[in-house]
DNA sequence: GGCCGGAATGTGAACGTTCACAATTCGGAT
DNA sequence: ATCCGAATTGTGAACGTTCACATTCCGGCC
């Protein structure tokens, strides 16, 4: 013991120093030795295992409270194989459904104890942003991916996912087998195309989402079996890309179309957009337009006027999404598709046509 | 080797099956063997280690790319102990602000290569979802915290927060120690009512935001202190939610007072809220009553009519925010606030005052 | 009173990395 | 030729859990 020079034990002193320089955080070991047991019971208890005797389980929780203890996520992840964490693959843009959905699987992992990790793909840039994507959600060894994204640009992703990984689509149909939680927005499109019919429009325009959004094809398609139904010719569309500016724009090409009297915007931000342009150009809505949106977002009610439109409860669909998750993750059979019905909301922007003089 | 006896063999063989069940993912290991070299040499080409000869890193960048290998970020958290996590302790809310500040922390994040784990405080039930969210984001061993939230709620739950971890508050000013990131909301605030004043109003209306967070006090001092300046006494505040349902309770009790000619509103979706109410009052706007709002959210520029407002860099805020967490973590010393200038826009909804008769 | 079986606990080896240090190689200067 | 020191590579032990299995304990039964 006393036959190292002295320079060579300082050596190690410093060392020692600087790898537990601050306490750190107390270990399961730790608790074991302060509860007098060994670290696989301490585990035990955690875990809620049952063969534990009541006076032991009480002396490790309470050497747990006062270490202030807390088990290692990544320790835990590394031996059990499961990280307790799904990946969210967005998209880069500040829309309001997404980003509603995001916060209702938010909420729902978080009750969960599950963790999420987002990662985004930017517009542009496709083939890097993709690659970098997979390659953080491969990384962080999810056990599952949620997908919230147009397919054109996520299609690239998913395909590269490490495969046995479960995927799951949220508003999106892609091709493969894939599980999918979807809003009905067909009938939703439907419902509100309807509605203006009913109140006597001769005909209703439209004005799109980006033709590579699943959401703005199926609203599209509502749109155009409701006029088929009531054997009314479809006008020409109109496409926007989600944005009030876009559909300020829309509405204002709209705007200088003689004898239009309804339009179906194919989401609130547009119909503002749209609302802004009729207003601009002093036609009054509901009097000589009439207006609907897709959405509901919670402003939509105080537009001027107020907007009538068709109501998505994203929170649901996030939560949908997140059990169903939960269950392809252990094996439970799930419905190979669920849906969430939209509703409509009827309020001031939609009204019968002028009389026609 | 053969002196065990069959059936013991054969449980080996059904057992090592259920291990390596799937082919799973190849492991530092496996590209070590594949390229010849030590797991330790992989190690260093992953990690940029100098001293690899040339074609040795060839080899193993060749196997890595042939085994398709992901370096394991669990157990690379283990060893090194650092977890590139970081935590966001949010707030359960659609609310414009934090939502687009946690996108740009978010954005920031990935290209850092680091994670983000969002954890929200609920409003109500503050003991118990404090407790949780906390004990989510030490289990995870996040590098450190950013806090988007009001005061009130979060300040408890920083309280609890394993000490020693950087924590960072972003449009908050906690009385600790803490670094902050923030927009200069004050002069924001000033910016917004001076202008009304430089129109010519009298005075100037306030709606404010909750009173347990600190942007909404900001705003009021701002507001307060620009009166002040004018040496215009100030009328009494109306308070909402930040939501435009509140907003719109305050236009109609404000609606209902004579001589009011101004109104600044401490966020946009609140002034969406002002605008309806007046409207529906058949007050006109700019006309009657000016109203600017804050924040700038993209569809401000397109409520009837299009609103003046101030505009917050929310995205900088987080983007700033990621990265001063990351300098704090590296422990390079930083300032101890970020401030972040808002600017005012002018659009429609504010001019000068009706011409008194 | 020994023995049996299940409950309760302990032991050592994973999991996939990085760290600390030891060993080997290599190019030149002696 | 020989040896030195730097560059390169390898080895074994962490990191903090859980898993698989071994061991001990204990009550009751023949």
């Amino acid at each position: 013991m006393q036959d190292r020079p002295d320079y060579d034990r300082g050596m190690d002193r410093v060392k020692a120093t600087a790898r537990e320089s601050v306490p750190g955080r107390a270990v399961m070991h730790d608790v074991a030795r302060l509860a007098g047991v060994s670290h696989q019971t301490v585990s035990r208890v955690i875990n809620g295992h049952p063969n534990v005797r009541d006076a032991t389980r009480e002396r490790v929780l309470k050497a747990m409270r006062q270490l202030d203890y807390r088990p290692n996520a990544l320790a835990r992840g590394l031996a059990t194989r499961r990280s307790r964490t799904i990946g969210v693959l967005g998209f880069d843009a500040e829309l309001y459904g997404p980003s509603s959905t995001l916060l209702g699987i938010q909420r729902a992992a978080q009750e969960q104890q599950y963790a999420i990790t987002v990662v985004t793909l930017s517009e542009k840039d496709t083939t890097g942003s993709v690659d970098r994507a997979v390659g953080m959600l491969a990384e962080q060894s999810v056990e599952g991916v949620i997908v919230i994204a147009p397919s054109s640009a996520a299609a690239h992703a998913v395909r590269d996912l490490p495969r046995g990984l479960p995927v799951l689509a949220l508003e999106a149909s892609f091709g493969r087998d894939m599980r999918v939680v979807v809003v009905d927005q067909y009938n939703g499109a439907r419902l509100a195309t309807r509605h203006l019919l009913d109140l006597g429009h001769r005909t209703v325009w439209h004005i799109a989402g980006p033709s590579d959004w699943p959401e703005a094809l199926q609203r599209m398609e509502g749109w155009r079996a409701a006029l088929d139904d009531a054997g009314v010719p479809a006008p020409p569309t109109l496409t926007g890309d989600w944005s009030a500016r876009s559909g300020y724009e829309a509405g204002r090409r709209l705007a200088a179309i003689p004898g239009v009297t309804a339009v179906f915007v194919a989401n609130d931000q547009m119909a503002l957009g749209v609302l802004h342009a009729l207003n601009e150009a002093e036609i009054d809505v509901p009097g000589q337009v009439s207006v609907v949106g897709f959405d509901d977002m919670p402003e939509a009610e105080y537009f001027v006027p107020a907007l009538t439109t068709v109501r998505q409860d994203f929170n649901e669909v996030g939560r949908c999404g997140l059990r169903t998750m939960l269950d392809m993750i252990d094996g439970s059979d799930v419905a190979s598709e669920t849906r969430v019905s939209p509703t409509l909301i009827v309020r001031a922007s939609s009204d019968r046509p002028p009389a026609v003089d």
